[in-house]
DNA sequence: TATGAATGAGGCTTCATTCAT
DNA sequence: AATGAATGAAGCCTCATTCAT
């Protein structure tokens, strides 16, 4: 028989090439910045050409903004992998923070297209709901794990999760984001310090915050 | 008398010059980054023709170097206002990273091209040992401070003053590099969190990973 | 018969572009040099735009690069119309001498990019197999008359193929290149020496360095 | 006293200044060709600054033609020292010959500078008075050597001056100037053609063009 | 769905030259 | 006689984008 359920054969191609050129992008965007990026880089490491390109995304920008919801898509499906109801809260936290600055450590990318997206006063995060979407999550999982903390008298009521969230964020994103500069301006001094000790004073850092000083 | 010790008129207007082209690229760069600022913007902003600027910095990137080097610069001039040698080094530490924190909101331009400097991978602080030297003095003067704290017992010798002076910098970067983002992606919620409320969770943090709790 | 050979239409035009591009710049880099020579003013006298022309050349030294080629492969074009196996070997070295001269005269462009390209020590001939190729095929031709010569007894064999060569090379280029200078040292004087009469001291001239004297 | 007849020190620097600009001038020019050349890179090669230049030369065209001059009047100099009246004819048309192949392999600046004012169609020269009287000496020496062999009967009265003159000069003369195209096409086998060879085959083309044969 | 050819606007840079001292 | 600062015009090249097929 000729007609199944799955989508026709072209479709399946459409998306795949749209997969590839976005791929590309978010590497290029990544490397070179917005401006900096080149849209015949992008179509010269692509399979296709670089009329596609338009015809898919429309123009620059629009290849920009996709690519900034492909990473941030990539981070809430891996964020989902994360499984931190069955822990105590201390240890929910710590799992937590360890999973946030591990993560940003490991996909360059992401916070690379984030600093980006900040040089440019976010202007296209504005147009995503999407974008909004996944990040309302992390801050609604981080709640609960408060929350549950405050009931059995570990942490203390004192920070919002939103300002908890901000203090992970700075630590694991600036970890990445400034790597470069740190690294030049204090050299082997900087890069004996390991990224786990780092993380883990980030770790304690954000438990100092929360703390009673009570619990386990 | 003939003679004076004053440089010459054609000098003076020639450190003008610079100093005018300078400031302008400063806030070009740090509104568009690097590839996204234009010369002809820039020139156009200033005193001088276009050709001026090729004249004193050579090119787009010597310019940007100068501009780097100059928000350094600045950042160094006005650490020097800082008499931290009067206080108790609790209260040295907390002043230490209020200033950076108050500094680092108050001086966007800095943030921005370090930021863009970052996306670049620090390629142009690499040739200026002048950048470098600044930095060291920072951490000289932290480290003054941590000395004295563990002295008086005060503080715990956990924490070395280069990962202190990244923990601290890092709360008081990210305040500023990604405040577009977070603005956009929490709103008003995040709006509220006043930049006082998170300068003094940045204080709490930092005192709670030097302290031993026998202090002051 | 829906399907013919030719190339498509797009492609047709592609060559057309290329083509004339190419001659127009021969021109502007004969008249002018490689550093006075002005993309803007070859573009303007080309049916297509300044842009395409780096779509097909790169850049100026691209563009000089294909011009050189250019006249070079013409030289090659015409010289297989030359039938010299026909003559006898001093007949046949007449012929060539003065084809050499006679072309020489008749293609300016030809004589002076190779002056161009002789005061940019040859750095671009350099990278061209092709140019090399079209030359040693003049000497193998030379080559072939000599030998005959010598074996019918009527040339010497005491000058090298490559060695008369350069001989007639040197005659007939030197009339060309050399043609304003002396035009203007020595004016009437020189212009009365007919073009005709320097080639016919060429020919003896050539003639007088291989001859036995026996012949003919 | 104060005033001798010297010119005075003013004047004898001025001369000085001049002379030292002139030098790096004619390199440069014989590096770079007319557009090529840059007067920054003369300027930054001389004791002087470039204001001087602009002020002895009058601009980038008045400071070429003073670069052709002076070759040119290195050349009447060096060519006073041949002594040629106490030769034979034969003699003496073979030391000249011998002279300008030398003279021009030995002087490339003047080849280059010749070859650059060529393919600016001699406009240059033209102005020049000076250039056109020390080519007519070079003829006037040359006649005067024809005439004695043609009295003594050693030399046939069937070429002009001019016409040996101009013989003279292509082969010495490309030589030079084609000197980079034909190493690079022919490499080492044009390599191995010594100078002193194609000196000979200068020598021996010139004298079988005049010669009758019977003398000496 | 796909593509090679084409483009206008604007990018950075450099030129020979002159001004004020 | 000499100089550092300044300049306008023009140079080469590259960008994101669209057209015709």
């Amino acid at each position: 028989m000729a007609g199944t359920d799955s989508p026709p054969l072209r479709k399946r191609n459409a998306e795949k090439t749209r997969k590839d050129i976005l791929e590309v992008a978010v590497k290029e965007f990544a490397e070179s910045g917005y401006s900096g990026a080149r849209i015949d880089i992008i179509a010269d490491q692509t399979r296709t050409s670089k009329r596609m390109l338009y015809y898919y995304f429309g123009d620059k920008e629009g290849l920009f903004v996709a690519a900034l919801e492909k990473v941030y898509a990539d981070v809430r499906a891996r964020e989902k992998a994360l499984e931190l109801e069955g822990m105590s809260p201390t240890e929910a936290l710590k799992a937590l923070v360890r999973f946030t600055f591990d993560h940003h450590a490991a996909h360059g990318e992401f916070i690379r297209l984030v600093m980006v997206e900040n040089i440019h006063d976010a202007e296209h995060i504005r147009q995503s709901t999407l974008i909004r979407e996944i990040n309302h999550v992390a801050i609604a999982i981080l709640e609960g794990i408060l929350t549950r903390g405050i009931e059995t008298g570990v942490f203390a009521d004192n920070v919002s999760a939103l300002a908890l969230h901000w203090h992970i964020s700075a630590l694991s994103f600036f970890h990445v984001s400034n790597h470069p500069s740190f690294s030049v301006l204090f050299g082997e001094e900087f890069n004996i310090l390991s990224a786990s000790h780092l993380r883990e004073q980030c770790v304690s850092s954000v438990l100092g915050l929360v703390s009673t000083g009570l619990g386990e």
